[in-house]
DNA sequence: AGCACGCCGACT
DNA sequence: GTCGGCGTGCTC
């Protein structure tokens, strides 16, 4: 793993000092220079993970980046305090790419590396004081300077937290700084490892006893502690020992003997007469997720092998390939054969998948397929379990992983393939905090560097791929059969607002959806019911003096919350209890307004008693068990219409569900954004694909107050052919992606005055060297105000010809100067390259 | 970013 | 004089 530079530098170190440069994890522009002490000169190397103090009172996990033995000039360097690892846990070509990602995304590498590592491989430090013991001066301390004194002895030690609490004062700092001075108190730094690997406690019989004649001995002997005997013959039962004495060294778990309900005394009996032995083993956390049935791979329809041949054709020419494959056309399979491929060939392949997809069916049916080689990399998993994914691809016992946006991060260095699952996906932008990365963009660099390939896969292809795929930038495979031979779904529109004329509603639900949904649930078919918005309701208004309840931080209405009684701000998480009276008139007619999922649950069990009803949104999923629990349900056939957000067209497929409504079509296609018509497109495609399984067909119902709306048409005629000539054309006439890129900048400020001002100069400045034409703005955003701070946007056009690092240094210059400006202190700025 | 340091005003 | 508040600048 040592580059040949290192091992140069490395042979002179009897007279040479070494110095490390390390990224440090903070938002900090530079990295760090901090010296090498002897011990480690022959062993240190770039990737490896040190502790370094950093400022007065840090202790921090560091990453060294770059060795080398130029003494820094203005300063002295720190030592490094201690090397935690034996081997790099980050390879070079990472951190190559942290500084792309910084670079590009114009943030710190300290950002880049704190999202990349998972918190586990960040050691944290605590200072911690405790008191001298050859302190002799009392006579110098204070009255209060003794009462912490006294409860300080009253302790090993304590951090400056628990410090502050007892001492009763905000700032304790003062107080340690005296004491010190006195030497009555000594601080020190507390490092701690957050990662723990997974202890198993085994127990084993002692290999003496492995011998037939003794252990009959040993048995006859225990007749007379039966509780004893008890205990061995559980054992037995596991560990047959005579017949298989190696099983004998392996042992059994503590657990599974006590669990077998022997008697805990006489197992600690056995253990101290040495009979039995206990034993510590570090386990996988995954070890017991490997029950799997061993599947073999799929036979492949026709179409999806001409699909498999078309990719690798595609694969000998061009780095990047665009899979459109329609809803259902099993695009799964073709992927299981190219990663069997690939892991054959010896390299490494990444699938990344959206969040709320990967916790579903795939998985399961990779897993069977791939079993241990593949390890899985998920936001709903422990840090813990992280780490040890980080480490098996580090130790090549992950060939293959599967996982969300950040898996990119991952330490491969033999990439073989990249799949990016549903590439059109929007959740594969990081928006909060830095780096804010788009892992498909990010996907396209590292297989460039490590000469992978790579497959981006949707029905729905964002409007960007799908431009690339035509200019032949990628590579382009079709896949327009659905698997089995079942047809699309037939898609027909409900124009609501005449059904409303000729009353032929109830509630917002035209007659027809109900009808059909009864229908439906008749024929034991289950049904979807789509309505993107979660809550009972969106807003409350008063119907006396039409007051909306608003949110105290933000500019936005709170929704209201059937299930426990409160509204709440989905900007802020600010949430307070259902009024029953106006606050501003006292008057009691409060009125919901509008239709969250809560609300179209609870009317649909109105309309069907009988029937049950479930609903899938982020407040019923919140945990990985609630989640799997409604899948089961629904998979069995328990549940017969759910009602969902958009979680519910991602990545789930139910055989019965032979019918989706969608409730409103119409607030995703007015959504004032430029990509509004591309996401109602995706979006609805992608829920109407849930629809009809295995030969029978499915039907959609889309209730609109305009179905004359072209989108709608393309929607029901599959045709993204023609939405995207539609939408390329508008995105080359207004210059937005993919004929430019763009950088939003916002501004956030407590006072909008302020917020705005700076924006302004801001815009200026940008505009004298970009001009009017690639600077946009600053404009209010929909919501003005989040989170108590009132905000500005500024949205920049590069066009693809302009040197973009120049135009990128320009901006971050600009955006420092009025960062550092006294005229606008307290501005917030966030810079967002390539924002969703 | 996080935090010490320094200056300033309030209060015992 | 001591304590806390806030603005400023640095971190190898």
């Amino acid at each position: 793993m040592q580059s040949s530079e290192n091992n140069q530098v490395s042979s002179y170190t009897e007279e040479i000092t070494l110095f490390a440069d390390v990224i440090v994890p903070v938002a900090v522009p530079n990295t760090f220079t901090y010296r090498v002490p002897r011990e480690y000169a022959a062993s240190i190397t770039t990737g490896l993970r040190v502790i370094v103090q950093f400022g007065k009172t840090k202790v921090v996990t560091a990453i060294i980046a770059r060795i080398h033995n130029k003494p820094p000039e203005k300063y002295h360097a720190k030592y490094i305090l201690e090397v935690l690892d034996d081997a790099p846990l980050v390879n070079t070509k990472q951190i190559e790419l942290f500084y792309w990602i910084a670079d590009y995304y114009m943030c710190t590498v300290g950002e880049v590396m704190n999202i990349a590592l998972p918190s586990g491989l960040k050691i944290s430090s605590l200072s911690k004081v405790q008191f001298n013991p050859s302190f002799d001066t009392p006579e110098l301390l204070t009255e209060r300077e003794v009462e912490i004194i006294d409860e300080l002895k009253k302790h090993q030690s304590l951090n400056y937290d628990e410090l502050a609490r007892f001492a009763e004062v905000k700032n304790v700092y003062h107080i340690i700084k005296s004491l010190i001075q006195k030497k009555a108190i000594i601080v020190f730094e507390e490092v701690r490892e957050k990662y723990s690997p997974k202890i198993l406690k085994k127990i084993r019989l002692n290999a003496f006893y492995e011998d037939s004649s003794y252990l009959t001995a040993l048995i006859g002997e225990l007749e007379k502690t039966p509780k004893q005997l008890d205990v061995i013959l559980n054992y037995l039962k596991y560990v047959p020992v005579l017949r298989t004495p190696e099983l004998n060294k392996k042992g059994l778990e503590k657990s599974a003997l006590t669990k077998a309900n022997v008697s805990e005394s006489s197992l600690s009996t056995l253990l101290k007469n040495g009979i039995l032995e206990q034993f510590e083993v570090i386990v996988s956390r995954f070890e017991e997720d490997l029950d799997f049935v061993e599947a073999p791979t799929p036979i492949l329809s026709s179409a999806q092998e001409s699909a498999f041949t078309e990719i690798m054709q595609s694969f000998q020419e061009k780095d990047t390939t665009l899979l459109h494959g329609i809803t259902g056309s099993g695009k799964t399979e073709v992927y299981i054969k190219l990663i069997e491929q690939v892991l054959e060939s010896g390299s490494q392949v990444l699938y990344l998948l959206p969040e709320i997809a990967l916790t579903t069916q795939i998985v399961v049916r990779l897993r069977k397929v791939f079993g241990d080689k593949m390890g899985i990399y998920h936001s709903r998993f422990s840090d813990n379990e992280r780490v040890e994914v980080w480490k098996g691809v580090v130790s090549g016992k992950f060939q293959f992983i599967v996982g969300v946006r950040s898996a990119v991060f991952l330490p491969f260095d033999n990439l073989g393939l990249i799949i990016v699952d549903e590439e059109h996906e929007t959740s594969y932008k990081q928006f909060d905090p830095a780096p804010r990365y788009h892992a498909r963009d990010v996907a396209v660099v590292i297989a460039h560097r490590q000469k992978a390939k790579v497959l981006l896969g949707s029905a729905t292809p964002s409007i960007e791929s799908f431009y690339n795929a035509k200019i032949a930038r990628y590579g382009f495979v079709e896949m327009k059969e659905r698997f089995g031979n079942t047809q699309l779904p037939d898609i027909e529109l409900i124009d609501i607002k005449t059904a409303r004329k000729q009353k032929l509603t109830k509630g917002d639900f035209s007659n027809m959806m109900l009808d059909t949904m009864g229908l439906n649930f008749e024929k034991k078919q289950q049904t979807i019911l789509f309505q993107n918005r979660r809550g009972y309701s969106p807003y409350i208004q008063c119907e006396d003096c039409d007051t909306i309840v608003a949110c105290p931080n933000c500019d936005v209405s709170l929704t209201y919350h059937y299930s426990n009684q409160e509204l709440r701000c989905h900007y802020c998480g600010h949430r307070e209890p259902m009024s029953k009276t106006c606050q501003a008139c006292g008057s009691a007619k409060l009125k919901t307004r509008g239709y969250g999922t809560e609300k179209l649950e609870e009317e649909l069990q109105l309309f069907f008693p009988t029937a049950k009803i479930a609903r899938m949104d982020l407040d019923t999923t919140r945990t990985k068990t609630a989640f799997q629990t409604l899948i089961n349900e629904v998979e069995s056939g328990e549940v017969d219409i759910l009602v969902g957000t958009q979680m519910v067209s991602k990545g789930l497929d139910f055989e019965k569900v032979s019918l989706v409504c969608v409730f409103d079509a119409d607030r995703m296609i007015h959504f004032p954004d430029f990509r509004s018509s591309e996401r109602a497109f995706q979006m609805l495609t992608q829920v109407a694909g849930r629809a009809g399984r295995r030969g029978t067909q499915g039907k959609v119902l889309i209730q609109t107050n305009n179905p004359t709306q072209k989108i709608l048409k393309q929607i029901i005629e599959n045709d993204y052919e023609g939405l995207y000539q539609d939408e390329i054309k508008e995105r080359e006439d207004f210059q937005y992606p993919p004929f430019t890129r763009i950088i939003k900048i916002t501004l956030k400020h407590i006072d909008q005055p302020n917020a705005e001002k700076a924006a302004k100069a801001l815009a200026l400045q940008l505009i004298e060297k970009l001009g009017t034409q690639r600077v946009l703005g600053p404009e209010k955003p929909l919501v003005e105000r989040v989170r108590n701070q009132y905000l500005f946007e500024i949205l920049i056009k590069l066009e693809k010809a302009i040197n973009l690092k120049g135009a990128k240094t320009f901006i971050a210059e600009q955006v420092q100067n009025i960062e550092l400006s006294k005229d606008f202190k307290g501005v917030g700025i966030v810079v967002d390259v390539d924002c969703g």
